[in-house]
DNA sequence: GCGGAGATGGACC
DNA sequence: CTAACGGGTCCATCTCCGC
């Protein structure tokens, strides 16, 4: 029996950090704008988390250290940090705004949404008109322009949004996935990234048209099975991911030290101040947990993690600060040799349904059982 | 063999 | 031209262990 066929749309805000400065900002209107993320340790050192579109054409593109990123755009660019809490606030008004057009919604960032509008559009035209209305009301309500894609999946959709940018607006009809992204480079398609193009490579695979009609087997030697699987149902623009709003799995916060360490009294403050900000944010969401786990990262940029997990359910910031010094005096005890670079924080393994707790005596009192 | 727990690495924004 | 280099989340895979 075939599936309904899906109208889906991906919403992804132009640039966003670097929007919502501007937009706050007259003074930046025309100018090359970078927002970077700055560590805290020399005084350029960082990666840019958004450019304007003018920055990119010097250049200067996300994930990119700020070192490099003025070296390219000196005295051309507007280099300011980022102010995550204020774009929170613009991205919690414009989900809202999108929300309403849709049947089914979900976050996928900061920035980024899937909108399945399935039943209140006949017809991908009219997710066309649908979208447009979107984009307007982002525009008048927050001064900030998307660019949105329109397809029959998450995967297609995803795909088209990146199509044309800023400011755009693209259709993938069913059955044209192929057509249209069949010479595009592997690395194009959602999901593949350095790693795998090593990998491709060795294969011979250079475009998203030669891995759709690559040995399903041979992938699967290579990627196991269920990747293997996934990356050649992607490369022929088949994916069945339901549009849902997801609970959170995790909350973490990571941050860089001074400088190079193991001295725990300097890991310690750190610590301490993760594991406020990780209790803020799990008593923001009224959420237990059961897992702790400390993160490490090494001068070469490598990842430990150590985590246990609790014989109940926990929320206060006692048990996170005890358990995540713990953990870290563990990690050194084993680990005599490394430093660490930075590390973090994270509490996972929540109940199963995410409900605050107000709610879960008021939906007792109801009874729904 | 199956699960949960713990650890690691890839990917994306 | 390369490599340099943040913070946050999700996912897959592997190993170990108890049942």
């Amino acid at each position: 029996m075939d599936k309904e066929p899906r109208i889906i749309l991906h919403v992804d805000l132009d640039s966003f950090f670097a929007s919502v400065e501007e937009r706050l900002n007259p003074e930046l209107a025309g100018k090359a704008v970078v927002v970077c993320v700055y560590s805290g340790r020399t005084g350029d050192s960082g990666a840019v988390a958004t450019s304007n579109y003018k920055a990119r054409e010097l250049g200067i593109k996300s994930g990119m250290p700020i070192s490099a990123a003025k070296r390219l755009g000196k005295d051309k660019a507007v280099f300011i940090p980022t102010r995550i809490g204020l774009y929170g606030e613009f991205s919690e008004r414009v989900m809202g705004i999108m929300k309403a057009y849709a049947d089914r919604f979900e976050q996928v960032s900061i920035d980024e949404a899937y909108l399945d509008v399935s039943d209140r559009c006949d017809g991908f035209g009219e997710a066309e008109g649908l979208a447009g209305e979107i984009k307007k009301a982002i525009l008048e309500g927050e001064g900030l322009t998307c660019s949105v894609g329109i397809g029959k999946n998450k995967l297609t959709a995803k795909m088209a949004s990146r199509l044309r940018k800023p400011d755009g607006l693209t259709i993938v009809p069913s059955g044209d996935f192929g057509k249209i992204f069949h010479d595009m480079p592997v690395k194009k398609l959602h999901g593949v990234g350095d790693k795998a193009v090593e990998v491709f490579e060795r294969l011979g695979i250079r475009t998203i048209g030669q891995l759709a009609s690559f040995d399903t087997n041979a992938l699967e030697e290579f990627f196991g099975k269920a990747r293997g699987q996934l990356l050649h149902n992607r490369a022929n623009g088949m994916d069945e991911e339901p549009v849902e709003e997801s609970d959170r799995q995790q909350i973490s916060r990571l941050a860089t030290l001074k400088e190079n360490t193991r001295d725990m009294k300097a890991i310690s403050e750190l610590l301490e101040r993760l594991a406020e900000d990780v209790h803020r944010k799990l008593a923001g969401r009224n959420l237990e947990f059961r897992t702790i786990s400390i993160i490490t990262i090494t001068p070469r940029l490598e990842t430990r993690t150590k985590s246990r997990t609790l014989g109940q359910f926990a929320a206060d910031l006692g048990t996170i600060r005890k358990h995540s010094i713990e953990l870290m005096q563990e990690f050194l005890e084993k680990n005599p040799d490394e430093e660490l670079r930075r590390c973090g924080v994270r509490v996972s393994n929540f109940p199963e349904t995410e409900v605050p707790k107000e709610q879960r005596t008021l939906g007792g009192f109801l009874g729904k059982g």
